[in-house]
DNA sequence: ACTCTGTCTCAAGACGGG
DNA sequence: TTGAGACAGAGT
DNA sequence: CCCGTCC
């Protein structure tokens, strides 16, 4: 559930900043139930979850509420975009995830038998899981309050950029930088705290960040790529500044491969960077 | 000297009273 | 989980 | 700004 689908700024209140900071970019990483998960995390009081009578879960509730309320004001209207089936995923990574929930059950058990609270909420927090009832619930009331969603077929990224594409929308909401290579032609990054003034929102376009670039929308989806995305692995040793001077000689990553020093560079075994660049 | 990796840390929402 | 920032250490 | 409270 990528947290915001998009936005309709009346009044700017959005502080615009255009220079793409290239150095800083994160690696693209899929955030899936970013906000549901945030808020699971983090609405809680002496370490559980805000509930109602009946000790079912509301903070997610709370989130969405007062967070769709604060944007009302500031005159956005967002369209919320949740997520659909993540394309297939490795058994190692599935089996990597279990067996570090399996790790934080078994240190949340030592913690509460030591009684060492501070452990047993970070160990409490790391297991939370976004369940179907709490995508329902969140639904429900947005429903309920009027305000639109949409279940992307896929990725909620992938989506939001589709509907920003598609001129739909004012631009997508995420911190994630796929959404960039999705294409979207407007990204806004730190849509959460923008009133809470610890950091504006930060709009990036798609277009200056091509041109400051000077690279294609090709060679930026191979950029991407070599930075590490979710689909993929990247070159080991082949970080920012590497990955833009080559992309800029070579203008591809069939051409880099062909002219990579293997004994310098490993690539991965069966690399799958051509799957992975379909899929933006 | 610069670039990249690894490892560590920390926080994670929103509100309002004082 | 994620992201950010800081830092040490190794590779180019 | 900090910190307790929200359920």
């Amino acid at each position: 559930m990528a947290c915001g689908g998009a936005a309709f700024p009346r009044r700017a209140s959005v502080p615009r900043r255009r220079r793409f900071q290239f150095p800083k970019l994160p690696k693209p990483r899929i955030t899936a139930s970013m906000c549901l998960y945030q808020f699971l995390i983090a609405v809680r009081s002496e370490g559980q979850n805000l509930t109602n009578e009946d000790g079912e879960t509301t903070s997610h509730l709370m989130g969405f509420f007062y967070r769709t309320l604060r944007m009302m004001d500031n005159g956005i209207k967002p369209i919320y975009v949740f997520d659909g089936k993540p394309p297939q995923m490795k058994s190692g990574e599935l089996a990597k995830r279990g067996a570090r929930r399996a790790a934080a059950e078994v240190s949340l058990k030592e913690a509460q038998e030591a009684g060492e609270q501070e452990n047993i909420d970070k160990y409490t927090r790391r297991l939370v899981r976004v369940t179907k009832e709490h995508n329902t619930e969140v639904q429900q009331l947005l429903t309920l309050m009027g305000i639109p969603f949409v279940v992307a077929p896929a990725e909620a990224e992938a989506q939001c950029a589709a509907l920003a594409a598609a001129g739909k929308v004012y631009g997508a909401a995420s911190e994630d930088m796929d959404t960039l290579t999705f294409g979207t032609p407007t990204l806004l990054r730190h849509m959460t705290y923008s009133e809470n003034r610890k950091k504006p929102i930060n709009e990036v376009s798609y277009e200056q960040v091509l041109e400051g670039l000077e690279m294609t929308k090709e060679t930026f989806v191979d950029l991407c790529i070599l930075l590490g995305c979710d689909y993929c692995e990247s070159i080991r040793g082949i970080g920012p500044h590497r990955a833009l001077a080559l992309l800029r000689e070579h203008q591809s990553i069939e051409n880099i491969l062909a002219s990579l020093d293997p004994d310098k560079f490993t690539v991965p075994e069966d690399w799958p960077y051509a799957e992975a660049r379909r899929l933006f």
